[in-house]
DNA sequence: GGTTCTAGAACC
DNA sequence: GGTTCTAGAACC
């Protein structure tokens, strides 16, 4: 991937370096939003007859262009939001923004980056993806039903140790019966066999 | 509990009705600053001195006295907040709300209720406690405990399982040859028979 | 996929 | 216990 440039817009609306996967692809509507109000915000700069208000930058990229500032968000809210969104909610904004996997960058300021969200480089938008809902392939009712089959296979197991353990008790009894008999048997054969010589001997 | 009278503060700050358990404890300073902030807001209607824009307000008990309503959230958060926390995030302010249990209730205001927090009833602050945090009874950490004990047991269970699958096997092999031995001894006794009845009827 | 409400978790 | 950042989940 290119690397910006730093403190210089870079060519990137002419660039031919497109991904493949990404090419003709649209970018979420949330980023391509965000990017213009910020490209928007840069305008305000040039107006001659802008009043000194309209022309405070209540958002702006930041020094490097590898992330932006609200520096305003009251302003950024109530006026900015809702020219692009369906709400003047900060919190919401901000819900998106970390549903993008952008990350606040500053403590005391709301800075935000994301690396694939740099100014020049509009066509990146189309590579930024949401994050994988980790509850999607794992969600909250799986984790319970994944406890609950933890319960499942335990009882299972329970009944299968449980009728195995029967099993080989009755094998155990069996095995001494058998025991027994061949022990009965081996008396019998023996006195079959004293009385078999006894019997030839005193008829012999 | 005493139900608190719709639109009439009531006598609270004089009832002696205070519940035991929570006699003399000091209700969580979040919710002593919350109340102190909406009624410091009410004494704004008073001044005769206070400008327009200072008896504005911002932030007020809704007509039940049953809940808040905060009315200008960009004020809000830049003036009031910090007068009482050590911050002026909105969001942090409602992070704080929801860990005592309060309720947005309008979809289009910031207003939100709690049984407990009520106006003339600042006793009951007391009795509002901060939510079970699950994740305290059942931390995350507890969570892949949990998932590897499940394995452990499992693993436990299968070894058991196999133990008595083996020992199993090991006494039907016996049980089969105790099963031959004694075929064999029918045999031998009865051949053992007959020589003697042959020998017996000859010599007779 | 966007918006809203609430909670988890780390850090202070 | 408070503050911050991020995520889960329901609803639209």
């Amino acid at each position: 991937m290119a690397s910006p440039v730093p403190h210089a817009p870079a060519p990137a609306e002419t660039s031919r370096k497109i991904n493949r996967s990404t090419r003709n692809k649209c970018p979420p509507p949330f980023l391509s939003k965000t990017y213009d109000l910020l490209e928007a915000e840069e305008e305000k700069r040039g107006g001659e007859e802008a009043s000194e208000i309209e022309r405070k930058k209540i958002v702006s990229w930041n020094s490097q262009g590898n992330g932006f500032i609200v520096w305003y968000p009251a302003e950024f809210s109530e006026i900015m939001l809702p020219k692009y969104f369906k709400h003047s909610n900060f919190s919401s904004f901000i819900r998106q923004l970390n549903t993008y996997g952008f990350k606040k960058t500053a403590s005391k300021r709301w800075e935000f980056q994301h690396v694939k969200f740099q100014r020049g480089y509009r066509h990146l938008l189309a590579e930024i993806t949401r994050k994988k809902c980790e509850s999607s392939a794992f969600p909250a009712y799986l984790k319970a039903s994944e406890e609950h089959k933890c319960r499942a296979m335990e009882e299972e197991n329970t009944r299968a140790l449980m009728m195995l353990m029967e099993e080989n008790k009755n094998l155990r009894r069996e095995k001494t019966e058998l025991q027994m008999q061949i022990a009965h048997f081996k008396t019998i054969e023996m006195k079959l066999w004293e009385c078999y010589q006894n019997k030839v001997r005193r008829l012999c």
